[in-house]
DNA sequence: ATCAAAACGGATGCTGCCTCCGTACGCATT
DNA sequence: AATGCGTACGGAGGCAGCATCCGTTTTGAT
């Protein structure tokens, strides 16, 4: 009746209980077996039909970016965390971590990640997300320069590869071990004159 | 006849025809479509029926391991100039550019390579390579060591690890730029004392 | 020329993807 | 309470790829 704000019918009930039961579902597949997991094994365990599934994510990167939507409120509570501390150099640190926890959550989660990361896809799900993760990395990386921890040459989208890229050997299978050593190897990429052995 | 030395049939001539048929034609698909490529497309191709081909390579993995050694032959011929290299930072520099474009050469071949190296799968015909090509790296690593170039802390495995994730972004479609400035952080990782911006 | 071993190759069963359309459900209206 | 309409459901079905099995053909030896 009012200006362009249109009366719409109110939303069947049905949508949203098949919305949320698809995600949990998929969620626990993905942490299961990984972003690979079959579709139509999350459609059947969370009792709808392939093709409802098909309806709410029309595709398996749609479900991804859904079910990792949920996830990311974990990553920018501990960003809230991190921005309190004092040094600039441990933030980024820390940020670097969180950041790898969750590119790790699923295995073989950074690979659409960084398929979508190299935009050129404006249609692709994941591609926002991403981009606001490198942007707040570089923050992070410009604020650790500031006070001389990070070498200039460093930029957020180095470091968010970096991140990916651990993430994804931790996917692979790799020891504990060998996955602090990379990191290890990283961070004396990205500090400035760390010249111990 | 003779002590031990059993008398066999000599071989059918088919078995080798078809199997340098279905290694070309692999390579080939394997170029095009990245590793996960259609194995019923290859053998078509090739001109045998699918039983032919699990015959000769009972999986995925054995036949990409049986192109793959065709392919390292490039390779050690590069380890045969790099090994004239006067400066151990230049061989070594050099040594994991090699593996990175070895890597590198099917998209998705990074993965199944990293599933290999943690070994622990005495079966799997991509261990034996992996191990190998960890030692060599090894070794230029601690001749650079001996010349004060590479931080003590630095295993061949680590950088194994780095030149596997290059090849892995790279093979995600990044773009060259972003590759170097990767490049040049690890470089900044492994080198000592490397203070410049 | 004949034989037996060895290799071939395609038919087959299976799993997963994704679409399409008849059906059922839920909201609004009476 | 009953009716009607639009929305959402869900499963059947077509397709592609994997991996196996077994009747048939090829090949080397005699």
């Amino acid at each position: 009746m009012s200006a362009g704000e249109q009366r719409e019918r109110k939303p069947r009930a049905d949508v949203q209980r098949n919305r949320t039961a698809l995600l949990e579902t998929a969620q626990r597949h993905f942490l299961q077996h990984g972003v690979g997991t079959s579709l139509e094994a999350v459609a059947k365990e969370a009792g709808v039909g392939p093709g409802t599934l098909y309806r709410h994510f029309p595709t398996r990167e749609a479900l991804l970016a859904a079910v990792l939507h949920t996830r990311s409120e974990e990553l920018v509570a501990r960003q809230a965390g991190i921005d309190q501390l004092a040094d600039p150099a441990q933030a980024l640190e820390q940020w670097l971590r969180a950041m790898e926890e969750y590119f790790s959550a699923f295995s073989g989660l950074p690979d659409p990640l960084m398929a979508a990361a190299r935009a050129q896809e404006p249609d692709n799900p994941l591609t926002i997300p991403c981009h606001t993760l490198i942007t707040a990395t570089d923050q992070y990386v410009q604020a650790a320069q500031l006070t001389g921890h990070v070498r200039d040459s460093v930029r957020g989208n180095d470091l968010f590869l970096a991140a990916c890229s651990v993430a994804w050997i931790k996917g692979t299978g790799a020891d504990e071990e060998s996955l602090d050593r990379l990191r290890t190897l990283i961070a004396s990429g990205y500090r400035r004159q760390d010249t111990q052995a």
